[in-house]
DNA sequence: AGTTGGTATGTTACAAGTAACATTTTATTT
DNA sequence: AAATAAAATGTTACTTGTAACATACCAACT
């Protein structure tokens, strides 16, 4: 029971009784085939069924038409509007996406860079700034161009587009001290390194007006329940709590059902924030307060930089660094 | 400003004094080469940076450890946790995951299946039952194992593993009548094939107990603003409506959250239903009704059952049909 | 010393498509 | 009809890693 092996150029050829170069041309160039071979050619692919093959085309160092991209979590919202922003640019200029994703964990990152990289990739987009030694190394080597994506508080490799999280984190914090809010929680999971630097925007802008940053945190992945968990730890390890500032809005959400389910008003009694600004908390009643990020944006742009500059014949890790800062809005909505 | 290049095996061997195919057996059986050379070629290639090179691999037609996943759109959370299952079975035994998504269109879907094909892919998972005749031919062409997954009520090209969307939608809708509706709207949106298969589901049950399906659909893309918006269509619509049967959750919890703005009482003046069972619908208050799917277990079952015939030697292509069925649940909630 | 066996390394060929150059065929001009 | 140009097709070489086979080298044994 053999296999029906895939045909190649060179079968779609013998068939016609031509040499595969005239196939290629056919493919590729099909102005420079006689009228009469492009009939052959063309009846003798639909009856075989050529399907393309990469492989020749990543032995010539020729283009891949593929892009790179890794997010850390596919379930996390933020990063499918990410993928839609960069495939609207890099869509309709003929490019593929090669999607990853890694947890959250840098030693995983480390083996998708490796991966995409060895399918060839014209760039990457990545959406962490640590990265471990051989990651840098391998990408520094490999020459292709790489922007960073969601944070610009760090110094990045090439490029960077994203906001500050501790500027937007403070901002967020200081319209709640405005507001009268005294006894803001920060509620953190995962501590990833966003949430830490968002922690830490919140502890600036408390000790600036004086008041002491209180956290829970925890490891464990976000989710609604998690939220709702920590609701609860929060009132119990600071009674007087009055508002919380959760690092995004699935606690956010979670921590107002929970409200909803222990007859604590919100935001009356408590308020509660999120981050991100995303479709379920701006349609939730009462609407989230919540650090609106431009997901979309910053993918659009991050695509049309990587874009720019795999066209242009800079090498990619000499010198280029530069931060692109698409900004933010602070949304206190109805849950403060 | 020349582009530093990567290097390849042929690289390391000249600065190493062997040939590459010393450097192959090193880094594929160590133990065929001897002590002093291994020294010096991992001392090269921490100098130079090796990064392996997929082409030869997809030239050679070896097997290329990786799987295709075809998913309709990454929005929908449905597929986050069918991937997941998918990665639990398909990570640990050495398969890479290629991802792509179609926007539920079957022209989108034959091309991503090219894309996929061109980088030979050891077997492919596709979401959806309904392909272009050009899919169908590539696939059979390419000898590559597929599996159909979510709906098990078409008959598969190969093999389907999900439930029956339509079975799965009619016990629904019974469950509804029992519990006392009699004026229950069906709100679809989208309209892919497993919307309609609901529908037909959810009209063989309204006419098996001798009542009028009725329906409000729209081909926009669900979102929780549309949910709002198609409850208030079907008010005007069918002002007795008494309870609606969402094709997801997200329109039900859009629902929802209009009902609570409109004051009006889920369950005791509406019921909401939605489909698939997300985490969401499950911690808000009211609790969403829903028909809860397995997805984690579906794109479980779909990796193992995929790698179980890539290790096989059995043609992809030939006279293999099999469903398995994996049940869901209908969950109530506190919605209705 | 010569044979055997094992270990380490080298050589050759191959996969599929395409750029660059070479050759053949057809059309056009004188 | 011969000369020239243009169009169509063919040939060769190249890209990278590895399987399969070939060779070289050294140690151990008769």
């Amino acid at each position: 029971m053999k296999k029906n092996k895939r045909s190649s150029l060179q079968d779609i050829a013998d068939a016609v009784g031509v040499t595969k170069m005239t196939v290629s041309r056919y493919l590729r160039n099909p102005e420079k085939v006689s009228e009469s071979t492009r009939t052959k050619i063309s009846a003798a692919i639909d009856t075989l069924g050529y399907i393309a093959n990469k492989a020749p085309d990543l032995l010539s160092n020729a283009k891949s038409y593929s892009i790179g991209v890794l997010v850390p979590s596919l379930t996390n919202h933020v990063f499918a509007q990410v993928i839609r922003g960069i495939e609207d640019v890099t869509g309709p200029a003929g490019y593929q996406t090669m999607l990853a994703h890694y947890g959250y964990n840098p030693e995983i990152e480390e083996k998708r860079v490796e991966y995409l990289l060895s399918y060839h990739v014209d760039g990457l987009i990545l959406s962490e700034t640590t990265h471990t030694d051989r990651t840098l190394k391998m990408i520094e080597m490999s020459g292709v161009p790489v922007i960073e994506i969601m944070d610009t508080h760090h110094s990045p490799m090439q490029q960077a587009v994203g906001f500050d999280n501790v500027k937007a984190a403070f901002d967020m914090t200081t319209a709640l001290l405005n507001k009268g809010y005294r006894n803001i929680v920060y509620i953190g999971a995962r501590l990833d390194v966003r949430t830490r630097l968002k922690f830490q925007g919140y502890s600036d802008a408390m000790l600036a007006k004086g008041f002491t940053p209180k956290s829970v945190m925890t490891d464990q992945a976000s989710s609604y329940s998690l939220g709702a968990e920590l609701l609860q730890k929060a009132r119990t390890d600071y009674p007087n709590t009055d508002c919380l500032f959760c690092t995004n809005d699935d606690l956010a959400i979670g921590a107002i059902f929970e409200c909803q389910r222990s007859n604590i008003l919100v935001p009356s009694q408590m308020g509660v924030v999120g981050f991100h600004g995303h479709d379920i908390g701006q349609a939730m009643v009462p609407q989230l307060a919540s650090v609106i990020t431009p997901r979309y944006q910053i993918g659009n742009v991050a695509g049309r930089e990587l874009l720019s500059r795999i066209n242009s014949d800079l090498d990619a890790s000499i010198n280029y660094k530069q931060v692109i800062d698409s900004g933010y809005i602070v949304h206190l909505g109805e849950s403060v």
